[in-house]
DNA sequence: TCAATATTTCAATTATATATGAAACATGGA
DNA sequence: TCCATGTTTCATATATAATTGAAATATTGA
């Protein structure tokens, strides 16, 4: 990952309403939420909410999808997972301090729940 | 960790040249690294540096400590690690994604590394 | 004590991010 | 088609962060 990618990303989270909505995202898993029910959960203005998904957008970290005329948003959990292994690189420089397990979440394997067949 | 904590910690990361700071410190280790070193590493000027050095401390994420005429910057292991599990806790509403493996680096155990005992 | 080195502080300028409300756009159902 | 709902865009005002160079502080060794 370079740089600016990872510097990207954590500017991104590094404010109140964008963290509060990622967490809602990430507890919300693969399947998303709808754009209003973040608004609800966190309690931020349409027009904040909608600069504020671009954001984390534009950094990667959320992804978008259309149905109907709501727009549901995603966390992007390998865009997380690279973030996380990013920070730690390389820690100690290779030296034994203790040895890394890495990719920590929702990786490959979106959760078996019961979904009803909406797509 | 409250919310604010890991703001002020990613906010603090999201900055191309607290981010280089931070991953030099991460990679020299618990032993740090002086304040003019870091500055020879990533070429930030006096001044700015230390006012990055502050950010970056009063976010908890590094320390300071004073040998002589030099100030030594370490990375704090712990807020690093408690910043990643902050970001994936309760990943997926707790439902079953995958298990999170967590504290990745540098935890409770400094690396057996040979030091001149200068302390 | 003096000069050299290491680091921080300060003040001023510049740039960037955020919140807000009104208006625009898109979709679905009557 | 028309209205209600969900979301985004835009313009503006406000607040905050970053860079810079000069000066201040602290430590070391001559």
């Amino acid at each position: 990952m370079e740089i600016q990618t990872a510097v990207t990303a954590l500017s991104a989270l590094g404010h109140p309403s964008r963290l509060a909505v990622f967490r809602a995202l990430v507890q919300a898993g693969p399947v998303g939420l709808a754009a209003g029910k973040v608004g609800e959960i966190t309690g931020i203005a349409p027009s904040s909410l909608s600069f504020h998904f671009k954001e984390l957008a534009h950094a990667g970290l959320i992804s978008a999808r259309h149905e109907g005329r709501y727009v549901i948003y995603a966390a992007v959990f390998d865009a997380m997972n690279d973030l996380l292994t990013y920070l730690t690189d390389n820690c100690c420089g290779g030296n034994p301090c203790l040895p890394m397990s890495t990719p920590p979440c929702c990786v490959e394997s979106p959760p078996a729940t019961a979904q009803d067949g909406t797509e």
